[in-house]
DNA sequence: CTTCGGAAAAAAGTCGATATTTACGCATCA
DNA sequence: TGATGCGTAAATATCGACTTTTTTCCGAAG
């Protein structure tokens, strides 16, 4: 709810909002709400709760460059123990990208994270994927306070994805690497055309 | 607790008991536990409970590296932004570090972990300042697993930490680095020396 | 003697209620 | 009139009991 920017930025999480909101008991929400505060998604103020992380441009921005230097050290690694298991999982994600015409839909979302993370999967550093992966939906949660519409306007997404798996599946670090940063920085453009910080 | 080794690798951390141990109820107990399995100290078994994170030579090795990694950009980034009062709280630290004769109390492991986290205290990034503490956190458990007291023998760590200090001191992005992976990577093959799995 | 099934025990997870803490409004005083 | 202090209301955090799930143990069948 929070990714999706049902719940605003800096927002009051108030237990029995969420309680009712989500038709369970206080034990739930305040657990996960625990879990989301090491996330960085939710905020816990001393005796006062827990509110939404707050959104700002430089927030922004950290997210995309400490993003693009850790997937770039994961994208390396996994490349390097790259095998055919590895490409064809890619290949099926990528088919199934296009299949899905809503890019909206939520099936959608779940396939490009899988993407994003299949390329990384290789990567002999659990603890890295999980960095990217905090660090991957900390970065969709601006897409959509920016507004989903505006997205994948003049751009076509898909050609850069397959151009990235292009790379991939040549085992071309440096190109493969070039690749998704540009994409990544693109996609960090666009969202700060759309003033992201009056959005959230 | 599971830090310092009195929780050992893998064992069941049963609610009942910690709840004893602790002298609180069950909440605090099941909210700590989720906190802790964000910061990859704890595992979480569905429906199953909680236990601590399980210890191995391909865990340590990974910590080692990746820390090494993520302070390395921290730091280069901190001393770009490096001021007089940054430089000031170190050798402050330093100064205390040096009063602290046991090298193993709780105060000088305090002091030792502010010390790297001044360190890279100027870099812009909060999200990999924290990443940073998490694998502190997680290194600092192995130093604990493998037996404080083998620790610091024949090598003079307060001499590592003052020769980082005077690189840093005198902004010397490229020595500073060096010695600080050094000086990590003596630690690490310390450790690696005194069994670790079979300690853990 | 081993294996499968079921019942009892234990533990996890959840719920409802209580107790602290914080926030807000109003009255009082300077 | 403005600031300060008190009292009430709301929300958080914690506690204790209940429900559900898992584990263990024992007996029966093969």
């Amino acid at each position: 709810m929070i990714l999706i920017g049902e719940l605003r930025p800096g927002e009051k999480l108030k237990i029995d909002v969420l309680k009712a909101r989500l038709d369970t008991g206080a034990s739930p929400v305040r657990e996960a709400l625990s879990l989301l505060t090491s996330d960085q998604l939710v905020e816990r103020i001393d005796q006062r709760g827990f509110r939404a992380a707050q959104a700002s441009q430089s927030n922004f921005d950290e997210i995309l460059n400490l993003r693009c230097a850790l997937e770039e050290m994961a994208l390396r690694n996994s490349i390097a123990n790259a095998d055919q298991a590895w490409e064809e999982k890619l290949v099926l994600i990528l088919h199934r990208m296009a299949r899905e015409d809503s890019k909206s839909s939520e099936i959608y979302e779940d396939l490009h994270k899988a993407f994003h993370m299949a390329l990384l999967a290789n990567c002999d550093s659990p603890i890295l994927l999980r960095f990217c992966s905090q660090l991957y939906d900390l970065n969709v949660r601006y897409r959509y306070l920016a507004g989903r519409s505006l997205n994948y306007q003049s751009r076509n997404v898909a050609n850069e994805h397959a151009d990235i798996l292009d790379a991939a599946v040549k085992r071309d670090v440096g190109l493969t690497s070039e690749r998704l940063l540009n994409h990544y920085q693109k996609t960090g453009a666009f969202l700060r055309q759309s003033n992201l910080v009056s959005a959230g």
